[in-house]
DNA sequence: ATCTCGTTTCACAACGTTGTAAAAGTGCTC
DNA sequence: GAGCACTTTTACAACGTTGTGAAACGAGAT
């Protein structure tokens, strides 16, 4: 079957150990004795055994992404670029999906699959504050979003709170005043919703704009459907509101899809913005006004953060956020 | 750290094959043995080592699946019905991304990142047919998609020919004659442009109509920007046209939006029909006709044609093709 | 008791790698 | 031409698991 270093060994007449040496740049080795393992090395087509290497060295190279749904556009961006960003630092990502649901993410904690990774990349949506004890596995773990927090975890994040103020910011200096919202979680506090919702209100306090219970349209999930449910409910209701600030861009493209069909016509009668930048916004008809809230970046220091970790368990915990933006464009 | 066999062999007062036996569910363990063993392997909490395990039984449970970009909706998808078709079987996916770079496929076939897994899913896209020969590679191998091609690999492929014959024929039933395509690979006959070009064509001639040079929109790359630039090329062309038939729904929804921007009205002025049925035309406005390729049976099919590839090496050559179905929305 | 045979347990040897430490080789100094 | 300080190579022992085959055990037949 495949050549281990025993074979290269024999052909190039030294012991496995000095092959090994050759593999892993050992600098003592004589010049000619590594070209001609090297040689060996060529005509064998050796490649080691990962699962040895791993076995013997404690670790793989590899790193989980547990992630909701692939299928959510956001999702989808995170992992390209979790990818890349673990890429260019020599890992390998296995990608586990969550459906949301709460008893899969705390599985997944306790599974051995985790023990075929050095560290986990979490994106939690279904476990609640209740569970955060749960996140105290033994294995190099950064938390993403918002969702879930612990004091002893490590955890990238983006400025949701602030984010939020600028969008709604931005409509009330563009002379929006009644900004309905489409995805609102009553009651929540924390998680994208109750976070996004805080910078909404705290911008229409300083803008001295009273807040409409009846511009809150609810979405417990943020799919396109859900989106233009909302819109449905806001626009059935009666209430009178020239923009939508939806909480995330897929609910906004479900909402703008409905105001469209009720024969509103965006942005002049409603300006709507939507939050995460995902591409589907960029050629939306018409596109759409959004937070960009540097996934790049996220990916980025999220593997970073991770990456750390796995290499010292006891640097200190580590709460990064990254910053955000705001890409304006037709609809609004 | 982490028990081990011989941690619960300890405990338990037995030797820590015995454990091993009562972990692989050997049938030959007295019931009151494997009952102190289990208790011993809850109290340490045990999970065994999986590198252990792999580099011992030469099998990791793990699979690669190689796409070219995951944020492209249709790879997103693609993703995440392979991941759960695998979860299904037990395996984990391990995600390569290639960028549609030919020097990326090509390395990947031949990295060692290959030898982490089992068995590895690729649906190349930069590759071309004279490349066909580096497919031989010592690896379980399902090839997907319709760019390469070779008789000796396993393949799972959707209709396309049928599919987009089907599309144009819906487009040239309902009254529609000068049906622009969008996505167009000169000279190229097999890969999804040369494919479904051939399907379009083919049902011209069955219909009578001739083909208008003209109304072939190029795009290489079949991203919305493309899509939008193509339709924008047949508009100032002057070509007359009635309908377009967009190579995915991607090229499909940038036409659309080029379309609408132009004071083309969707479907009356123009029907718009995509492929993939990806969930984006699903809230697009109009919502996009489309042909579904049965992603998740292409899904399916393919983690069940690797995982048989993997269990038996000599097993026949499995070429599959799914079915495929016209989903009719507001777009046409 | 002893023998036989099936059940249950165990000892040992892999799998292919890396770390440690010792052995062998080389070159320089006196 | 022995002694010393390097450099280079090697032997051996892990890492934690599974497969093989032998040993120990237990029950039923003699």
């Amino acid at each position: 079957m495949a050549a281990t270093l025993h074979d290269v060994a024999r052909l190039a007449g030294v012991s496995f150990k000095t092959v090994s040496n050759v593999v892993n740049d050992y600098p003592h080795v004589r010049p000619s004795t590594r070209q001609r393992v090297q040689a060996a090395i060529e005509q064998l087509g050796y490649q080691p055994n990962l699962s040895a290497r791993s076995l013997r060295s404690g670790r793989s190279d590899a790193i989980s992404l547990a992630v909701p749904e692939l299928r959510l556009p956001y999702f989808a961006e995170l992992a390209d670029e979790v990818i890349r960003a673990a890429e260019r630092r020599g890992l390998v990502v296995l990608i586990e999906q969550t459906n949301r649901d709460r008893r899969r993410e705390v599985d997944l904690l306790s599974s051995n699959r985790l023990r075929m990774v050095d560290g986990l990349l979490f994106s939690p949506l279904g476990m609640g504050e209740e569970d955060a004890g749960l996140l105290e596995i033994g294995v190099p773990l950064v938390l993403l979003g918002e969702r879930l927090f612990h004091p002893s975890v490590d955890h990238v994040m983006i400025q949701n709170v602030e984010a939020a103020r600028g969008a709604t910011r931005y409509l009330l200096e563009r002379g929006r005043r009644r900004i309905a919202v489409v995805g609102y979680h009553p009651g929540e506090v924390i998680g994208s919703a109750g976070l996004r919702f805080r910078g909404y209100r705290e911008a229409l306090e300083e803008a001295g704009v009273p807040l409409d219970e009846r511009l809150l349209g609810v979405a417990q999930l943020w799919h396109r459907h859900q989106g233009a449910e909302a819109a449905h409910q806001l626009l059935d209701s009666g209430a009178e509101f020239d923009a939508v600030f939806a909480f995330n861009d897929t609910l906004a493209l479900g909402a703008m899809h409905a105001l469209l069909a009720a024969g509103r016509r965006v942005p002049e009668d409603v300006a709507v913005v939507g939050f995460d930048n995902t591409d589907d916004g960029q050629y939306s008809q018409p596109s759409l006004t959004t937070i960009d809230p540097g996934r790049r970046e996220i990916a980025d220091r999220a593997v970073e953060t991770l990456a750390r970790r796995i290499a010292d368990r006891d640097l200190p915990v580590q709460h990064v956020e990254v910053g955000w933006s705001l890409v304006e464009r037709e609809s609004s």
